[in-house]
Order: structure tokens, then sequence, then C-alpha cells
DNA sequence: CGTCGTGTTGAGCCGTATCAAATTCCGTGG
DNA sequence: CCACGGAATTTGATACGGCTCAACACGACG
């Protein structure tokens, strides 16, 4: 676990925000616009594997993600880590140290990451002035809120192959929602840089475990996963046979 | 699961609202106040065991509980139930509906309970007129998003021994919080009114091996639980033998 | 060319699930 | 008040999924 070395860069306006043209973004109107850009403070990069938040923190910090992967976790007494969920581009990050005073969960770039920052202090003048902003963040939480809902049940309720084919049609559909796709010869490839043990801790599960179960999936070709790409040649099948629902294609707001 | 027969009753006046006494919430401000009276519509009572929310449905209403328990769960295609969490007075409920047009939970009565209804419709209403109502809302999202976290990394990373500690120690805190105990002879008991079937669905355990987990912190004095009532002879030994954090002790905003 | 991080594979064991049967609890009606 | 029936809890026996330990393969990098 790197220390974070986070280098300003330059501040794009957020009305050229790359995010706000992706369809899978709902747009601003002209006057959240404004708003966003008196809201945004800066621009950080930070290089793959820093912790950007530590657990326990009080960051003074929000942050959205404006390219690059990472994970959200939490660390157990015992030493254990459980992976929270993957973060992509578009997500919030911080809202809990703005609310509760302090930071529960680390968060960890996994690739490179450019954040978007904003001040906390700003963060009462967003709920008196720009409810729509307001009902963002509500929807953000709310959102979050489910998913790890969600994650709970699989965890929960799952075989080891089915949470693994759940984690994977997660990812996959998100990713390919946000265009962060490679197609080949060989079908639709989408990046998943993170490592079979990321995986594991996020499943609940030992890394040896996974590995074999992923092995199964491959050998099923339901799944191929290697050198940071991940490929489902039929998610239909996939969710169908480990009886999943897969993923609805909300467009979600941006913050 | 019983249908739901909700009973409409006498609506008793927010500034009378016997959880604004409760010293583990927060108080209204005079506008606060005001604002509540005209938010809430109505109060209604429902059965033990009845479905006040069924997952799918879209739901036109919120409840905050104003007495009573239940449970928040999520069911598999599998037919398998997780249990979300269980609910307590206090606790708001319909979140995810208002904001997402569905909600992806059932919300099921354990005892009888006593609910305090909001229109949805009202919702804008709060969010532009009222700052400090929506920081309420937003501060309950993320304080339930946390609390998922914490579950996720407790069913994922822990022994079966742990998983039941940690639930039996955040019902036992947050009951003792809400003053809803019973002091006797020995000890102090707070109501427990779930089933352990419940509870080895809330912790992704089986029902048996539930049972015989129960058993042994029972013969290691470290829990009691029998007819509806909870005892934690010694929490503080339990949490460190476990080697989990006891839940901290804020005082939560009202809604 | 060695080292280190990551992925892969096998063997054996432990924790937890499953199945089955008793027993206790509790509401209900006689 | 007691007898009854159904639900919840308790306990034992057995099976299996997933964990741990350990060794090896592979590519990146110095």
């Amino acid at each position: 676990m790197l220390q974070p070395s986070p280098r300003h860069v330059h501040s794009t306006s957020c009305a050229a925000c790359p995010l706000q043209n992706n369809p899978c973004f709902e747009d601003f109107s002209a006057r959240e616009l404004a708003f966003m850009e008196k809201f945004k403070t800066g621009e950080i990069s930070v290089a793959a594997g820093s912790a950007v938040i530590t657990e326990g923190a009080a960051s003074q910090h929000m942050y959205t993600v404006l390219s690059g992967l990472g994970i959200r976790y939490k660390s157990l007494p015992n030493g254990n880590r459980q992976v929270l969920n993957f973060v992509f581009p578009g997500d919030f990050i911080g809202l809990q140290a703005a609310v509760m005073g302090e930071m529960c969960h680390g968060f960890e770039a996994t690739t490179e990451m450019r954040l978007c920052v904003f001040d906390r202090a700003r963060y009462w003048d967003l709920l008196r002035n720009e409810p729509e902003r307001a009902h963002s963040l509500t929807w953000i939480a709310a959102r979050e809120e489910n998913f790890l809902g969600e994650s709970l049940a699989t965890i929960g309720q799952r075989g080891a192959s089915s949470r693994i084919a759940w984690a994977l049609l997660q990812i996959y559909t998100r990713q390919a929602e946000l265009g962060a796709s490679r197609s080949k010869h060989d079908g639709l490839w989408v990046p998943m840089p993170w490592k079979q043990q990321d995986l594991a801790n996020a499943l609940g599960m030992s890394l040896v475990h996974t590995n074999k179960t992923l092995a199964k999936l491959k050998r099923a070709g339901l799944a191929e996963w290697s050198r940071g790409w991940l490929a489902l040649p039929d998610p239909e099948r996939l969710a169908r046979e480990q009886e999943i629902v897969l993923p609805g294609q909300a467009t979600r707001p941006l913050l």
C-alpha cells in the first residue's frame, strides 16, 4: 500500500468534463453546471496503488472519479480486508466523511486515477441552494446502499460460482455502459485491472478458491479474464445458469 | 408472511412525538418541527408478521418507525432470503423508493408497529425548502450505507461465533440506547423478538449452525437469549474475545 | 539471471450445511 | 385448567464446500 502522492493537474472546466458527454450520466442544467464550477476546488492525479483515503481519517475533501479504477475497502481487527465495491469513473467518494465526520472505509487507486476535488465546506451551500444537486447526492447514497444490499445478499446466500458470476456481471455491464470496452475478433473485452485477491476479498472467499472457481467458469466458456481484461462471451447464459438478474441500465447523476 | 392490514390510528402531533424526548435522537428546531407537522400525512399501525412493503412495489409512502420492531430483507431467485438489517424505532424506511422509483427490498413487521407516514410527493418540498431536513436525510442514507458495509465485512470475513456476537452487540447496544431495556436481578435485558431463522438469514448462516453457535456463547456465559429477550452479561469481554469494535453512541437525526 | 509478485494446481482438513428426529414453547379451544 | 397442535428450538449424524498449506509456473523487472 503506497502513500498517496497526489499531483495537482490543470483543472478542466465542468462544461468540458468528459463524463458529461457520456450518455450513461444525466446532463447538468445550466444552473447546475454553474454551481459545480464553483463547487469544484481542483483536480488531482494519483498513482496506481496509492491510498487516497485511509480509514478513520477526517478527510476535508470529496471526490468524483474522472478516470481510472479503484476500490473501497474496510479492514478488520484480525487483519482481513473486505472490499466494499469497485470504483468506476463517475463515482462519488467521501460522502460519509462529509456527513458523519470521519471515514469508515479506505479508498485506494488500482490504476492511475484522475479525481475531481470538492471542498467539504461547501456541502451546506449545496444543500441550501441547490435542491437538484441535493437530490443527486441523496440518489447516490441510496444507490450505494442498494448496491451494498445486493452484495450482502450475494455473499450471504450464494455459492462460490454464483458469487464470482455476479461480480463479473456487475463489472462487465458497468464498464460496457461507460463505453470502456475493446472489441476484438473474439468479442467484447472490458478493463478489469484488479487482482484475484481483490475479487476474493470482495466476495468473502479465499484466493485459492476464487482462482479455482474462475478456472471452472473459463472451462465452461462463460468467462475469460487475463492481463487486466475481462470478456463474457454470453452474459445472458451466465446470468441464467446462476440465477442472477442482470443489472438495469439506469442513467445516473453526476456530482 | 401475512398481508398488510394497516389500521389508521389517531395521529399524534410531532411536537408530542415520544421519540423526540428520547435523548438518543437530535431535537427538532422550531422550523423543522413546523415542517414535519406538514410533511407527516398520517399514522398507521400494522400487525406483527405483516409485510409493510413488498419488493418491487413502487410505494407512495415513506415511514418513520414510532414503535415496534421489524426487518428489511431481500429475496433471491433461488428462494433464499437475506435479512439486510433489523429495524428499530426512529428508523426511516422507504428512501430508496422515493429516490429510485421502486423498492428493492421488503419490509416486514416483527412485532406490532406504529408507523409515521410521509407522502413521497412532498420529497421535493423537503429538498427545496428545508436544508437541515435534507441533511438529515443524507445523514440517514450515509449511515445506512455505513452499516451495510460493516455487515458485509462481518459476513465476508468473520467466522460463525464472531458473526453472531457482532449481531447481538449491535442489537443490544441499539436497544440500550433507545432505553428499551428491562433491568432484573440478573442484569440488563433488551427485547429481541426475532427468530433464530431471521438471525441466520441476516448472517448468511444455516439455522442449525446459528443455534449451535448461540448455544456455545450461552455455555460460555456471554449471551443469553430466550423468549424474545436478550442479555449480554459482559459486552466488553464478548467484543474483546471476538475482536469486535463496540458500536459508537452517536445521536441520530429523526425524520 | 535471480527475484518478486501474481496466478495455478493438488492434498488434506475444518467449518458449516444438510438431513432427521426430539423436545420445548405457546396459542387455541375444549 | 388442561389437552392439543403447530411453530420454534435443540441435538446428533453425516456430507460437502471452501480453507489452508505447499509447491510450482510465469512474466516483469532489476
